[in-house]
DNA sequence: TTAATACGTGTAATTAATTACATGTTTTAA
DNA sequence: TTAAAACATGTAATTAATTACACGTATTAA
């Protein structure tokens, strides 16, 4: 893909937080930072080294019961500024690959049957998202305490609620118009 | 990146309304569907040969000039087939990659003085972006004659328009909460 | 006690996407 | 008439991302 290596920030701003293993970071991805990029491990391990070797993260050894070694890295000084200089960059957006958009786009007549049948079973795909982002905005921000502590991220549901509140919206709309 | 292959799709979509060089469809990604997804010639020259291989497509080649070789392509039977099931094929949207959301999801102060800066050039961006939509959809569908021609397309040029206002809705909300 | 699950780290193979390299023809406007 | 821009088609190199392969340890629950 040639793309723009972000996944190198995110790590930086993880390890940023505390301390962690390949792992650790990993499992980031299964939760939280997971409802908007996404990594496995095979991406993340390699490129830890290649971190390590540009001097933006380091690692000590540690033993877990008697033999197993893990590695937990942890964010240089040199790390620290690599990611304060990547938050005042300007930022870009992907084109957001949605294939039912481009499925759309090829509809020219609005009496298509497939429309109908394309149309109900977006609203219900996004209903589910939107039920999904809703819960895990109130299990992550309960009251206006955790809110504080996590501005950015509780900004962040907002907008993916939002967002899916608005797609539905809009198809809601289609299927008014063309039912 | 091991992905979905929707370009294949798209092609095919394209070429189902015509016949067309591999210099016409590559223009396409320039306007119209390119700004909802993107491809360059050095992607589609190699697709489309796969493409005809597996016989969803073929060609004819015209001269034009004196010696200029013009291969147009057109789409089989079987091409057409392909296209309408991946029409009827449940739809994936992948995760969108915003790199100011990812920034935004490491700030945790409030009151941090970055934030301000990254919301007023964030917002800058977005309303660029909106009026540019506003202007494409102005061009594309100046009466409801061209909105009943191509319906789907209309629509997805009011999704992306209805998506950058409530964008840039959800920002000047965290501007107002953050001043 | 033993089997399943979670923890932990890596490499290999494949495919996709971008940028750069490479070449030539045709048309159009100065 | 000539130079620039548009037309037209390809390959090569690089990097990113996914899936699969691969190995071993530690903990927990039946």
């Amino acid at each position: 893909m040639a793309q723009k290596n972000r996944l190198k920030y995110i790590l930086l701003g993880l390890l940023k937080d505390k301390s962690q293993t390949g792992y650790d970071l990993t499992k980031s991805f299964e939760s939280d930072i997971g409802e908007f990029w996404t990594a496995n491990h095979s991406q993340i391990y390699p490129l830890l080294k290649r971190m390590e070797a540009e001097r933006l993260i380091d690692h000590k050894t540690s033993l877990v019961g008697e033999k197993l070694q893990k590695k937990e890295y942890f964010i240089t000084e040199t790390g620290s500024h690599t990611f304060e200089k990547w938050l005042k960059s300007p930022s870009e957006i992907d084109t957001i690959h949605d294939e039912f958009i481009l499925k759309l786009y090829f509809i020219d007549d609005p009496q298509s049957v497939l429309l109908k049948q394309m149309i109900t079973s977006q609203q219900s795909y996004h209903r589910d998202k939107l039920v999904h982002l809703k819960m895990q905005f109130k299990e992550k921000f309960p009251s206006s305490k955790q809110i504080k502590q996590h501005f950015g991220h509780s900004l962040v549901l907002r907008h993916a609620i939002e967002r899916e509140q608005g797609y539905s919206d809009w198809l809601n709309e289609i299927y008014k118009t063309i039912k």
